[in-house]
Parts: structure tokens; C-alpha cells; sequence
DNA sequence: TTGAATAGTGCAATCGATTGTCTGTATTTT
DNA sequence: AAAATACAGACAATCGATTGCACTATTCAA
């Protein structure tokens, strides 16, 4: 109810017996305002200690400046890295970013959707929920033409543009690597099928093989969630096997962890006896012992770009876009496939 | 300009033909409005698909539901647990989150500040960049009542609530662990001792060696930036020199990395001839070769407790706040102190 | 000299939700 | 039955910045 600190427009505009939309007109730099009085007015909103009020202003324009953001985990090092590109091209640009995260409940997903679109953001950056099915509740942007933008995790019922790493050509550049290596029975851990990014990383898996004439046995192919409890499942039933791999591409480094761990408890050695490759090149992969050869996807670039294309589509006004960016991967060769 | 698919209260009251201000209260709840229209209301709301406008409602309430954030980077598995752990309780109690990152700068830091300021956030939740000296553009919060948090690197300078971690403590159970292994002769690698964090570390390092009569030698603590770089070098002036210790306090795991890499080229035994215990618990340290000992630290739960507290100063208005709350540390042994 | 163009400002409506005050009707009290 | 009270809802101002239009000098061309 008091003015306590807050100055407005309004106050500027009685200290220099002015109105309120010259000194808005002011402090926009608006040719209808002559020099003299922009100085004039630049001056006393600094001597008063003048802050703008983005809701009023939010409110009236219809534009907040602000990108809303829905992640399954922020603690996961490939979306807090996200984040950060994301956050610092936005913020260059004067964007504010709201962050949400879903949990990977398709419930919380929905929420996040309701709170960034009750927040009036101007466009939104998401990659999906792993247990979401239903895309209806994207529609609140869609149908009102909120610019939306997926990263990583993308789903083709929506149209909308989407930034991918090359899942396929991880999973190819995986197994040839194996292949190269002399292995010649090369299982895979895939993740969740419903999901884009896996099913690209096993289909690249699988070119690699035919490529090469190597036959493809069902049996050393597994869907899992990629946890570490059950990447340890999956390590047991393949190498428990009475004729099991000589290689194993994960397509997690979180399950290709648990393949090692299991591997030394069982004195099975790595590389000799079981060559390793996962997918992701987590901050420890590199300090496993024997270090983990894994595939490398930057999810700072991927948040970079994913920016750079919301922000094209918002200040272009750009509808129906489609587009989807894939950005390279690349192998990086560590101990654990250091073979021959 | 036009409707578009923007649906007001005020559409909502022409299509049941009442006013605006009796949707507004049906819609929450108010008890001067009968439960008939209530449900009146909220079913045509329902219908024509209605979105509150939080522009409209804060602009005009004076609060946004918000609480800003500003951390040093987002990518560093510390922070981005803090941030889980923020933007878990903050949701559940309706607020949202702005996050900005000062990426260890102070005039970033002051950028965020203003930006946070300019979206007029209900409170904030700071941790200070490494580099800052200078804390007034702090005051645009504080001079105008409103409620500042920091945690993990606090400012002494500003009187407002903190959360840390009992770094002390740490610093302590590190040296003392050390001691109980039989070592006698430990180092100690320093952060920057402008930030509090750092100096409580070596004050408990100092007071566990202290506690054991062991002598404090100067030349064993150095005062480091704890990059992976700078680990490099104090692990080769330390190890190099005449009469080496016998173990090594890092005040991060970072630099207790280094220390590892660095005896393992120098043919360094560890534990053996080294014993080493970092400090943070990072998830890396837990797969290094030999795995890492080291003082964990939550995150998680310190982003929670700060929340609780801001949420706690917002809801009963708490002017003049002052608690520190210090948060427990443990220490993690593995097989980098595992000796006797 | 006069009409028109231009520059520099002010007025008032507007964005959408909230809220203090007021009105008309229904219910209760004496 | 008259008076008092409660109830349900309407009116209009308000939050602070923006913006279409109107207005007044001043300048310029004819």
C-alpha cells in the first residue's frame, strides 16, 4: 500500500513535472522524445534509485523476456549442463529462465506446463518425462503459438522444432569401434524403447554389425531402465550366460558403470575379457578404473542450440516450425576397450 | 491485441453473465461467494479452457510467488543438487524459481541481482561468486526488506540468515581421521582464504592437529584455487620437497584428484606412502582408483533448508533475520586413507 | 501570410486480476 | 410487523508501464 522504496515512472515524472508516458517514452529511448529531456529524465531516475517493474511492463506488452524450461533432473550432469548453455545465451540476450523440473512423471510434466504457461513465458525449451505417453498437455503452447522447442528427448507426435544429438551415429560409432577392436560378439543395453534416443543408439548399433557381417543374436539384447541396480541385472544375465560377450555397448554410462563393477567382483577382465563402451561421457567415466570409453555428448551445446532456436522463432515470429538440429558425437577411447 | 485464445475472468463473467470481481473470488474461494456459483464458475472456466494471467495477479497483489537464486554455475554437481533441492520445496509450496548464474564474477553477480530485482522475486537464495569483494548490490534486496538466504559461501558483511555445512567439523574429522591412520606428517591444500568456507576447513584441520599435539608445520598448508590445474602443482611442490608428508588434506576433491593422478606417474603408493581425503563427496570420488575419502556434503539439503528458512521469513514477514543454520558433514572412508 | 508538416508532450485507455465499499435481497430477531 | 443482520454479488479503483491519439508550438514551403 505505501510507496515504501518502490519509485515508478510516475514518480520521476512529478520530480521533473512531467508526464508518466514521457518519461516511459524516455527511458526506451523513443525518437519522439527530445535529448534535453531523456537526460533529464536518465538523471532523476538514477538520483531516485528508479527500478522498472517487469510485471507492469510484462503485463501491458505481452511479453515477459522470459523462457520457461522443463527437465526431468536438474542433478543430472547432462541437463544441469544443458542449463548452463541455455541460461547463458539466454541471459545475454535478456531473457530471464524458469526452470521446472518433471521428475520424469508425466504428472509433474503437466504441472510444470500449467506454471510456466501461467507465468506467460514467451517460449519453452523441454525434453520429456521418460514415463510420459500422453503429449496433450504440450497443446497449451502449441495451440496458442507459445514457441516450443524439445532438446534430447523428443517426441514426433509434436511438431515442433527439436534439438537431438546423433544418437544414431553414437550408437554406429560404438559398435564399429568394438568391431575394430576384434570383437566379435558385441551385446548391447539399450534404454527405454518408447524413448527416440535409444532406439537411434540400438539402430546404430545395429548398422554397425550388418556392415561388418556380424550376425545379430537377440539374446545379447536388453531393454532396460539404464539404473545402476539393473544395469548389474542385465551385467549378470549376459555374463552368466553360457556363451557370453566379448563386448558390451551400454547406452548409459551409469549402466556401463555397473558392467565393471560386476566384471571385477567376478574377475572378469577388462579389456581382455570383456570390452566396454557406454554412452554419454559422464564426469566420472573418466576416473573409472579402467577408465570408460564412451560416446561424448555435449549438453551445453545442445542447450546453447536449443536457445539459439527458440530465440530465432520468437523475435522471427516464426509458426509451424519444424526443424531439428543434430549435432555431432564423438568417441572418446579410453582403458576400457583398449584392446589388441 | 486481439483475444486470440487468451480467456479472462472477464470473459468467464460475461458468459454466466456476473462480474468480473465475483469470479475473482469464486475462483479462490472466497466465502462471500455461494457455493452454487462457485461451481458455476469454475465449471465455465473449465470450459472455455481459462489460464490465470500471474502477470496480472502479481502486479496487482505485489507478489510474484517467486524466489531468485543466484549460484556460482549451475553445472558444478553442488549447486545443481542445491537447486534440486530449491526448486523441490519451492514447488510444492507454489513458488516458482528464477535461477542465475554469476559464473564466479561480481559484476555478473550484480547483473543477477538487478535482473531478480527487476522481476520483483518475493525472496532470495544467494551463494556468493568467488571473486566478489564488494556486497552492495545486495542492498537493493536488503534495503528494501527483502528476504536474502545465502549458503555455503556466506557474507559476513550483510546481516541476513545462512545455511552452511559444519566445514569446520569437516575440516576436523579429516585431519583427525588422518591422525587415527597413523600419519604424521599432514598437509593441508587450502582454498581462498577470503571465503569463509575455506577458512573453517583449515581452522578444523589446525584444531585436530592441535588436538593430537602434532605439530603445525607451515610449510604443509598452502593456499590454492583447488583447480584441477593448480592441484597439479601443489601435489609436485609438496611431494618434491625434502621431507614429504605422509598425507594430504585437500579442501575439495578437485585438488584431491590431482594429488592421485599425480602420485600415481610418480610411483606414489596410496594409501601407503600417501594418505589422501578430499572434501565434497563429488560423485566422481566414489569410482577414482583408489576411490576417494572424503567429507560429504549435501547439497540437496542444504538448497532444502535455505528454502525452508526464505519460505519461512516470506510467510511471517521477519524482518532483521540472523539464524545460521550449520548442517552436518560426514566423513566418507575409502581406500585412499585405508592404511594400518 | 497562410496552410501544412513536424517535433515534443500530455491524456487517458489498456493489460488482467484483486479488493474496499456499496447495494439489494433474504433471513432473523424482538 | 418493523428493525436488524447476514448474505451474495456488483462497481470501480488500483497495481505500473505502455501507447494511440490529441494537442501545441515551431518551422517550412508556397
Amino acid at each position: 500500500m505505501k510507496k515504501e522504496g518502490n519509485i515508478t515512472i510516475h514518480d520521476i515524472a512529478k520530480a521533473l513535472n512531467i508526464s508518466g508516458s514521457t518519461v516511459s517514452r524516455a527511458l526506451n529511448d523513443n525518437s519522439r522524445i527530445s535529448n534535453k529531456t531523456k537526460k533529464a529524465v536518465r538523471n532523476m531516475a538514477k538520483q531516485l534509485g528508479y527500478q522498472p517493474n517487469a510485471l507492469a511492463s510484462n503485463l501491458r506488452t505481452n511479453c515477459t523476456n522470459t523462457i520457461g524450461v522443463i527437465i526431468p533432473r536438474i542433478s543430472r550432469y547432462f541437463f544441469s549442463s544443458a542449463i548452463a548453455g541455455i541460461e547463458e545465451l539466454a541471459r545475454t540476450k535478456g531473457y530471464n529462465v524458469i526452470i521446472c523440473q518433471s521428475n520424469d512423471q508425466e504428472s509433474r510434466e503437466s504441472d510444470c506446463v500449467q506454471t510456466l504457461f501461467a507465468s506467460r513465458v514467451d517460449g519453452v525449451i523441454s525434453s520429456i518425462a521418460i514415463n510420459t505417453k500422453n503429449y496433450d498437455h504440450y497443446k497449451t503452447f502449441t495451440s496458442r503459438n507459445i514457441p516450443l522447442v524439445f532438446f534430447d528427448r523428443v517426441c514426433d507426435e509434436l511438431a515442433t522444432s527439436k534439438v537431438v544429438v546423433d544418437d544414431f551415429k553414437g550408437g554406429f560409432l560404438a559398435a564399429e569401434h568394438l568391431i575394430s577392436k576384434g570383437c566379435k560378439r558385441i551385446a548391447h543395453i539399450g534404454g527405454p524403447q518408447h524413448l527416440n534416443i535409444y532406439i537411434n543408439r540400438l539402430q546404430g548399433y545395429l548398422k554397425a554389425l550388418r556392415k561388418h557381417n556380424i550376425h545379430i543374436e537377440e539374446d545379447l539384447i536388453i531393454e532396460s531402465p539404464l539404473t545402476r541396480e539393473d544395469g548389474m541385472a542385465c551385467a549378470k544375465k549376459l555374463l552368466e550366460s553360457a556363451n557370453p560377450p566379448d563386448a558390451i555397448f551400454a547406452a548409459n554410462d551409469t549402466s556401463a558403470l555397473s558392467i565393471i563393477l560386476y566384471a571385477k567382483e567376478n574377475n572378469i577382465r577388462i579389456p581382455e575379457d570383456l570390452a566396454i563402451v557406454g554412452f554419454s561421457n559422464e564426469p566420472f567415466s573418466e576416473y573409472l578404473s579402467p577408465s570408460l570409453t564412451t560416446i561424448e555428448q555435449s549438453g551445453f551445446d545442445v542447450g546453447t542450440k536449443a536457445t539459439e532456436l527458440l530465440l530465432d522463432i520468437i523475435s522471427n515470429k516464426i509458426e509451424n516450425h519444424q526443424e531439428t538440429i543434430v549435432l555431432p558425437v564423438k568417441l572418446i577411447e579410453r582403458e576400457s576397450s583398449n584392446r589388441i
